[in-house]
DNA sequence: GTTAGCACTCGCGCCATGCGAGTGCTAAAC
DNA sequence: GTTTAGCACTCGCATGGCGCGAGTGCTAAC
């Protein structure tokens, strides 16, 4: 694709932008090709018509609108929305009461892993779009405390709780029983070593040390490194990301094609793609937005991805966001994924 | 709908049940009415069309079949479908080998939860079908151990596993720090009370017990029944239904309408319609089959609901089954159900 | 009981047609 | 030079007629 990009070769001028800025409106709001006639009437400038097409006829030229077809009106391409995003939109902020509202669905939670899970429902409940949230990667994520609980005769449940305040567990079937003083000083000793690694890290050095200390160890002390494998695996493996409101996705027009909706429930059940994209936008200041084509998957073609990235303590650990439609509302989604990354921030710091 | 559940008024004949056989196996082959030149040549018997259709005027009559306009072949009815599965079915039985990779797969987890999930995935991939699994009631579920982390000074990991291997944790916030001896003595305590009860139970007693014995109760342990209430209260509250591969079901014609893909869609984030219909399950002793309208709930007009009870030791714990088109190919799929909540039961009991 | 023959019925795809919305261009008006 | 009216033109889309083909029910003969 080589439709110019409009910024760079050729000066949109004030009018221009403003009938622009009128047509994106207008289409979002109604789904379908705004013609001059509408437009005409859309804008406060008394103008007609045909001068409407004049000016319409240049947007086109520099690619910010396109028709469908010759007798159809004008539809924003993704130059144009690009364009409108950037200096055309104005942000309307969210009421208080709006934000008090999502603040008091946050706070019923206190685990972080529900905690952002319901925050990628708050998104698509409050957009109508699907939410989405990335956990932490967990790279970032620090060993914290290891504790093992003997369930039965041989069998130990090993609970790894993390810098983030996740907790995994695991359920570990030993070949003989361990009292459980045996267990708690296990722990302990993975305690000392390990307490404010990088997961990953300790992951690794377990691998290595059951393998190199193999013959002079404490026989338990093996074992015992043994399970916290078990439980290092199941932390790293878990679920890295949260998908809610998919199905609101099927109200649009545009996307309700089976073959196109298809592709996106494919794309949400298998994910990566999706993770992919957001890690992407984990190193954004604030909002950001890709516009169709622009994510670089032509699975998000014709849909939008809103972000922006969560924090603890003013480090970033986490993205999200709502994936819709192009033509979706903006003005109105931005302040909601920008309040709403603000409220996890402010959620997970009181942790 | 007053059709005439052909069981008892009319005698079906020898003949008139095989051409039945056919014409459903058939129709569920290919999706399509099916007529007597094909059937004719279906059935091994060498009967001319004319005679077929001779034969198919009566099972209409009977309400066994219907055809959606005049110029088209016969589709099955419900009724039709219900006496296909009462008594033409011939159930095949799965390869072993079939089994052995679903056990495989199986065998991978450990904790409850996770295993259970996992069935729903399994079930959905081998029959291209939804897979859903309902988790233990938690009535039915027992307490069988707490345990109390210290997380940071004023935080504490409260731990719940319960009889059936699951594991439920929430972070509580407390007014002071504990030293982990009291913690534990508090566990230990709490252990004694009520190690084997039931979860419902011991809910209840701990909120008199908070109320009544208030003022001549050690302080942490006043506390200690307060965190235990917070985690009893997440088991209680946690997911009780997984549901997977609700995708594949776009890809069957007689379900690809937008409006009807919305509901089900609809029907399946919501799960407590689905929850209602398997609890309905969960008193039958092998595979229990809902055709269409069956269920009695609209949402599932054009699907059939194919269940199994699982078990520990005897005792019926959870029910699992596939959702999908009522031309399911039944001969696969009910064994597959049978064999999956046999698999899932042994996976649990080995815990 | 089974079959061939036949008239009949529909759904469906095909094509022509007409309408309406919207356009681009030109020439006149401001 | 910007704006506007006018006009011819384009296209998508809904409508309606038409013919085909698949399948039926009925009747009469085997």
């Amino acid at each position: 694709m080589t439709t110019s990009t409009a910024s760079g070769d050729t000066q949109v001028s004030e009018r221009a932008q403003h009938f622009l800025k009128a047509l994106i409106e207008r289409y979002i709001r109604d789904g379908q090709p705004v013609g001059s006639r509408t437009l005409s009437k859309d804008t406060g400038l008394d103008l007609s018509p045909a001068t409407v097409r004049n000016v319409m006829a240049d947007l086109e030229d520099m690619g910010l609108v396109s028709s469908p077809h010759t007798s159809a009106g004008r539809i924003p391409t993704v130059s144009g929305y690009r364009l409108f995003i950037d200096s055309l939109l104005t942000v309307r902020k969210l009421a208080e009461r709006e934000i008090n509202a999502m603040r008091e669905q946050l706070e019923k939670f206190a685990d972080a892993s529900t905690l952002v899970e319901s925050a990628s429902q708050i998104l698509s409940g409050v957009t109508h779009l699907a939410g989405v949230v990335m956990l932490p990667r967990h790279e970032r994520e620090t060993f914290r405390q290891i504790e093992f609980l003997p369930l039965s005769a041989n069998r130990v449940l090993a609970i790894l709780v993390t810098s983030e305040g996740e907790v995994h567990n695991r359920i570990i079937h030993t070949d003989r029983g361990y009292s459980p003083a045996q267990l708690v000083q296990a722990a302990n000793s993975l305690n000392d070593m390990f307490t404010g690694q990088d997961i990953h890290q300790v992951r690794k050095r377990l691998l290595e040390d059951v393998k190199t200390t193999h013959a002079h160890m404490d026989q338990i002390m093996m074992r015992a490194m043994e399970m916290a494998q078990g439980v290092v695996e199941a932390a790293e493996g878990s679920d890295d990301c949260f998908i809610a409101g998919q199905t609101n996705l099927m109200e649009f027009e545009e996307l309700a094609s089976l073959e196109r909706l298809k592709q996106l429930f494919q794309a949400f059940t298998e994910k990566n793609q999706i993770l992919h994209l957001l890690d992407r936008c984990i190193e954004a200041e604030g909002v950001q937005i890709f516009v169709g084509e622009e994510s670089g998957y032509q699975l998000l073609d014709d849909c939008s991805l809103v972000t922006a990235p969560y924090r603890i303590d003013d480090q970033v650990i986490g993205v999200l966001g709502v994936i819709g439609p192009t033509r979706m509302d903006y003005q109105r989604v931005i302040p909601i994924v920008d309040v709403t990354a603000r409220l996890l921030s402010a959620a997970l710091k009181q942790q």
